[in-house]
DNA sequence: TTGTGTTTTTGATGAATGTCAAAAGTTGAA
DNA sequence: TTCAACTTTTGACATTCATCAAAAACACAA
C-alpha cells in the first residue's frame, strides 16, 4: 500500500486525511499467472493499480488474440472504455506474471471524489499522464513504420522486451510476429 | 458563449457560481481560415472551445504534413501534451474555416480548479471523454485496414467528410491520398 | 538426459499500400 | 467566361508487411 500512496504523492500530494481514506478504500489482491482480471462481455467496475508484476489487455479479432496493452509495477489498470461508460469490455485483461494489485470499485471512488476535492485533482492528473502517453503510442501508431516502432520501444520502454514474449510484443507493435523477429535480426 | 454553458452541462453540471467564474474567464476569439491558433515550437498556454468553425492540428515529418485531428463545433482544442507539459509543441493549429473560439490561459483554469471542485470535476469527466475517443481511434489505427478505417469514418463522422479535403483527411486515415482516392473509387 | 510443448526463426509468396508522374476535374478571381 | 491555382484521380512500379508452412531453438518436467 506504501507504494501506491508514493505513487499518487508523485502526481499530485495528498493531505494526511485524503491519504487514511484511500488506506481505507483499497483492497489488496494476490493474482497467479495467467489468471483473467477481466473477461470481455463483463462490465469493469474496478480500478487497479499494480504493485508488482506483469498483465496484458486483449480483445479476440478474426480468431486472433490482439494484445494492446501491458501493465506493470506502478500502473493504474482498468479496461478504460467500460469502467467509465459502464459498458461491456470488448476486451480481456490477464495477468502475466503473478502480481500483487490493490483495486477500488467505482462507486467507491466515486464517493471518494465527493468527499476530496485533491483525489478527484489526482484522478484529472492521472488522465492527464494517460492522454499524452496514449497519444504518442496512437501517433507513432498511424505514422511510423513496423521497424520504427520497434526501435522506439527498444529504446523507450525495453523492459517490456525483457518480460513478455515476442508473439505478445509483435501484437502490443501491431505487426506480426515473422515481420518483429526479422526486425530484430536486422538490427 | 451559452453554447459552450450548455455544452459543458452536457458534462457535469455546474452551479450558478461556477458558471458565473466561467463566463468571467473565458475569452473570445474570432480568427478567419488558414490562420494558425499555434505553430510548432511554442508552447501552448490556452484551452480553446470551438464554438463555430473547423480547424486541423498537424506537424511536419519528412517534409509532409500529417494532420492528425480534426476539432469541430463543441469540441475542447488545444496541443494537449504541450499544454500539460508546458513544453514546446511539435504540432501546428490551423483554422479551416473562419471560426469563433473562447479561450481560456492554463494559469486561468488552474486558478478555477482550486476555486471550484465542481470545475476540476468537469475537467476530469472532458479527459474521461477524450481519453475513451482516442483509444477507439488508436486502436482503429493500428488494427484496422485503411479501408475499414474509411468505412468506419463514413458511418460515424461523415461531416469531417464534407468539410475538409481529401488530402487532409488522408493523412488522418493514416493512408496516402492516392490509396484514399482509389479506396472511394471502389466503394 | 530425453522428450514434449512452446516460442522464435527462416523461406516463399501474395496482398496492401506507398511513391512518382501525369491527367482530369474543380474553384474562384479577374 | 477564361485562366491559374489547387484538388482529385489514374497509371506504373516499388516496397512493406502478412500469411502459410516448416525448421530451429528453447524451456522444463519426467
Amino acid at each position: 500500500m506504501q507504494r501506491l500512496l508514493d505513487h499518487i504523492n508523485n502526481y499530485s500530494s495528498l493531505g494526511e486525511d485524503a491519504q487514511n481514506a484511500l488506506n481505507d478504500c483499497f483492497e489488496k489482491i494476490t493474482l497467479s499467472k495467467n489468471t483473467f482480471l477481466l473477461n470481455e462481455g463483463q462490465v469493469c467496475r474496478h480500478l487497479y493499480f499494480l504493485e508488482k508484476g506483469a498483465l496484458r489487455g486483449f480483445y479476440n479479432l478474426d480468431g486472433k488474440e490482439i494484445t494492446h496493452w501491458f501493465g506493470f509495477e506502478n500502473d493504474f489498470v482498468t479496461s478504460f472504455h467500460s469502467f467509465i461508460t459502464k459498458e461491456p469490455a470488448v476486451e480481456n485483461i490477464q495477468l502475466l506474471e503473478g502480481s500483487i494489485l490493490w483495486s477500488i470499485s467505482k462507486e467507491t471512488l466515486t464517493g471518494l471524489f465527493d468527499q476530496y476535492h485533491e483525489i478527484e485533482r489526482l484522478m484529472r492528473i492521472a488522465y492527464e499522464k494517460y492522454y499524452i502517453r496514449l497519444e504518442e503510442r496512437f501517433v507513432n501508431a498511424q505514422f511510423k513504420t513496423a521497424t520504427e516502432r520497434y526501435e522506439d520501444l527498444l529504446q523507450q520502454t525495453p523492459h517490456i522486451l525483457e518480460r513478455v514474449s515476442l508473439g505478445h510484443i509483435a501484437s502490443y507493435l501491431g505487426i506480426s510476429q515473422e515481420t518483429l523477429s526479422r526486425i530484430r535480426s536486422k538490427l
